[in-house]
DNA sequence: GTTAGCACTCTCTTCTGTTGAGTGCTAACT
DNA sequence: AGTTAGCACTCAACAGAAGAGAGTGCTAAC
């Protein structure tokens, strides 16, 4: 039994059905609505064929067919085409990603929520980590007698300030020579590589100006513990509740469960992900709890480092709209990034 | 009819009761259940009184009673004792808070999450917008050519920092000129006085450096512009979800659609908040949608602002652990701000 | 290879009867 | 006068039965 082109037309006929009113497909019903040129007695044949296949599948004998995940696949793989966001959507994006470049968290939360109120999916960004990036640049500011700040660079340009509490002796000039020393010292290193035991190390070494030291040394090594956390951020999990195969309420609460908990969800997507979007459908996912869900993301570099955007929907999902949204977005984040940060 | 001893003791079986078990309350299982001394006839009788006097609802003729939310303003009123944390969960929260202290962000989030996770509500975090407080302090550090990072400190303690792009030529004697100037104009007015307008006079005057001068502003503009900005952080969605009121998907949408929307929180929450625990009783809420939702909530003071932490749940609440967890959460974060920020 | 006809299957909805917890009322009791 | 036991009544929840409707698979004709 091979796959022909009415067989492909009939398959894809059925996805768009079930895309659309999340029932299963009658022969009957089918042909009326795509005003096929056969009859249904000689769709159902075919259907039969595409069952035997593994493309469709029947919840009961006397339902209409649903594809199959492996239907899924076939449809995204060879008959698909992204969908592309319209001119109106794109100017939207830019507009409110632009407007917003201040705080980047913010940006960041502003284009999960531009992704899941487009495509009436769940959205998630995963902001990388910065351990592995390099130490470049240490600066001391002196505030108020008794504070100073402490400002923090990598070579990847990402930069961290933090307050510290110094003796109010200490002179601007002071704050300069303690920073000099810090920076030859760890100029080059990685910032993963500078563990605790290394500070410790230079805790020892030098017993001038112990006191900024020790707080220097203090606030870079929360610096840089903070820096090793990955930021995850989901929004629209509202569109998963309108789903009509999330109305039992148990798996409901199983997957909201799932993606309220950061870890889950970085455990969820791949570590390595490509600058092309890769859809998981169902069963694809590593998750037991989340086989009734597909997923549709991509990678963008940050700092250096690999960030993941994507979308979470039913298997009954829209791809061609997801995969157009989020390749669109994925080039804006990505030009933001090059040119504000 | 008067509300005596006895009245009380049967109102509050009947609120514990509902608490627990989300069932109507009837007199033979909880005379039975408390162990009282008096027999159902007589609870029945007094349950009637109760209600005539709005304290109990019966949701149809041959159920059991359920306790009115005046019943429960009154329960929370006149006979409640707020639950403190216990040790275990005090340090815990303590050990959390104090291992984050990093990034403020984070933090909030922490406590967030730490909120929802021992209460098992949803939990709310409103940071406060800054706006207001007093410019104190600017300075110009300059890192590799042409480029440097402007930090922003204001009064409160409040430190912002951003990259900005300089001409190579631009000596570090010179941008430290340049941070004076600017010092001086802005010292000692409000954050939210210095207008757009203000910047535009000031970019006239000036004319040396004025490509500097020009970068230096848009970032303060774009600064204070972000500062503008209130962040709501909830957590513990999950958790409602779990309450049994919400077994209707129609209304649990409604409610996470509310929640989902920072702006709508925003506005939910009374803007004059003091560092009492307040509660908010399903219908008092003003909004229609969460008339069966209940919010306990206070407020804490951050760079001189107004924030807000709460919780939410069902009206069948327990109030008494919900305002001892806050009460708890309140003071570590004050204490953490204290401290750190 | 395609189509019409028809018996068959299975879910979904509606209806009906039954069960059981709980009430309100009355009359007796302390 | 307040408290209690007894009893008829109410109403939601559950289970089973019947009917409707959509859809299939198969057979025979085109």
């Amino acid at each position: 039994m091979t796959m022909d082109e009415r067989k492909q037309k009939i398959l894809e006929s059925i996805v768009l059905d079930y895309v659309e009113t999340a029932e299963p497909v009658g022969s009957r019903a089918m042909v009326k609505k795509h005003g096929l040129k056969i009859s249904a007695a000689t769709v159902r044949n075919e259907m039969a064929d595409l069952e035997d296949m593994g493309y469709l599948e029947q919840p009961h004998t006397s339902a209409g067919r649903i594809p199959s995940q492996k239907g899924f696949r076939y449809f995204v793989d060879c008959m698909m085409e992204s969908q592309e966001l319209s001119e109106q959507e794109i100017d939207l994006l830019y507009q409110m990603a632009k407007n917003n470049v201040k705080d980047w968290d913010e940006v960041i939360s502003g284009i999960a929520q531009f992704l899941s109120q487009i495509t009436h999916y769940t959205s998630f960004i995963i902001m990388p980590a910065v351990h592995t990036s390099q130490f470049r640049f240490l600066q001391l500011v002196p505030l108020e007698k008794g504070r100073a700040v402490i400002l923090l660079v990598t070579d990847t340009g990402l930069i961290m300030h933090r307050k510290i509490e110094i003796p109010e002796s200490i002179t601007p000039e002071e704050l300069a020579t303690i920073a000099e020393v810090l920076n030859r010292t760890f100029s080059a290193k990685k910032m993963g590589e500078i563990t605790r035991s290394d500070l410790q190390t230079i805790r020892n070494d030098l017993n001038k100006r112990k006191k900024v030291m020790e707080v220097t040394l203090e606030a870079i090594d929360s610096l840089l513990e903070s820096s090793s956390g990955e930021r995850v951020v989901v929004s629209g999990l509202i569109n998963l509740l309108k789903e009509p195969e999330f109305r039992d309420l148990d798996k409901l609460k199983r997957i909201i469960a799932l993606l309220e908990e950061d870890v889950v969800l970085r455990s969820i997507v791949p570590n390595e992900v490509s600058d092309q979007v890769d859809i998981l459908i169902g069963n694809e996912n590593p998750l037991q709890d989340m086989k009734d869900l597909s997923m549709v993301f991509t990678g963008y570099k940050s700092f250096g480092e690999l960030g993941k955007i994507g979308l979470i929907g039913p298997v009954r999902m829209e791809y061609w709209k997801a995969t157009g949204t989020i390749e669109a977005v994925r080039s804006i984040v990505q030009e933001i990034i090059q040119k504000y940060y």
